[in-house]
DNA sequence: CTAGTTGCAAAGAGTTTGCATGGCG
DNA sequence: CGCCATGCAAACTCTTTGCAACTAG
């Protein structure tokens, strides 16, 4: 666990909450954080430590071989299924009511207990189903 | 797409048959077919290939930093709802019951149309439910 | 002060690729 | 026989690590 908060700690925790639940590459990052002076491991160092934490959580993206992380560390994460825009790339929570009906279903079909903060469904958002319509 | 059936191709399409749905890196394949003089290179460029057809899927296993992949190509596959065991690291199908109900409870939640063969769920399975009262 | 953290650069690990050889159709 | 696929080894990319210098508390 982390016991000093240091600059670049603190500089990559922003970072973070300004892109929560977006799919971010270490590079992503290290290459945002770059400018203002955190090097490459201390991002490593500490992007592991946050997953130890679990306030980050990792996830593939398409086709990239580098591992993708998410940061779930807010509140509003906690526990929460998420769903993954597969258009936009963008990642919404479900309110407690849906990820119940949810657990129920995979509970009643399979036997299967659902683990809510490790499921990510994926799809299509609302928003880009509206805009397929004008694209085709 | 591929044009020549190799004996490289055929012996990992065999292999992948024998592990249906079980998550391997390319580092398990290749090391399980080396006795069958199958070269790395080969496993990755047929892998790679096999990806792009969409009879593997990537997924990620827990720690490790390699790619993992799990064989969907089988038809028992295709258009199911995966569910993946932390426990036993099993995979299971969901019924088209079970997914339809899924479906209509997050379409119903955020208006999130769900893709069915790219959503992998997470959880305990009703085996290793079962075998934790053993354990403990 | 003292222990945790950083930076750098070198080491590791996994994956990709160029090119000559081999084999499927 | 022609073209695709393979094998090998070198090249690459991403990630980890050792160690001295630095800094938060």
């Amino acid at each position: 666990m982390s016991k000093y908060m240091t600059r670049q700690r603190k500089t990559l925790l922003d970072f973070l909450n300004r892109h929560a639940d977006e799919l971010l590459s270490v590079q992503k990052i290290a290459d945002a954080l770059e400018s203002q002076d955190v090097s490459r491991s201390a991002v490593y160092r500490n992007v592991a430590e946050l997953e130890a934490e679990g306030k980050l959580r990792r996830d593939h993206a398409g086709d990239a071989r580098e591992v993708y992380y998410r940061y779930v560390g807010a509140t509003e994460c906690r526990d929460r299924v998420h769903l993954s825009c597969k258009k936009c790339g963008r990642t919404f929570h479900m309110d407690s009511g849906g990820a119940d009906a949810l657990t129920k279903v995979v509970e009643k079909a399979e036997g299967f207990s659902l683990d809510r903060s490790d499921t990510v469904l994926y799809g299509v958002c609302a928003l880009c189903q509206d805009g397929d319509e004008n694209m085709k």
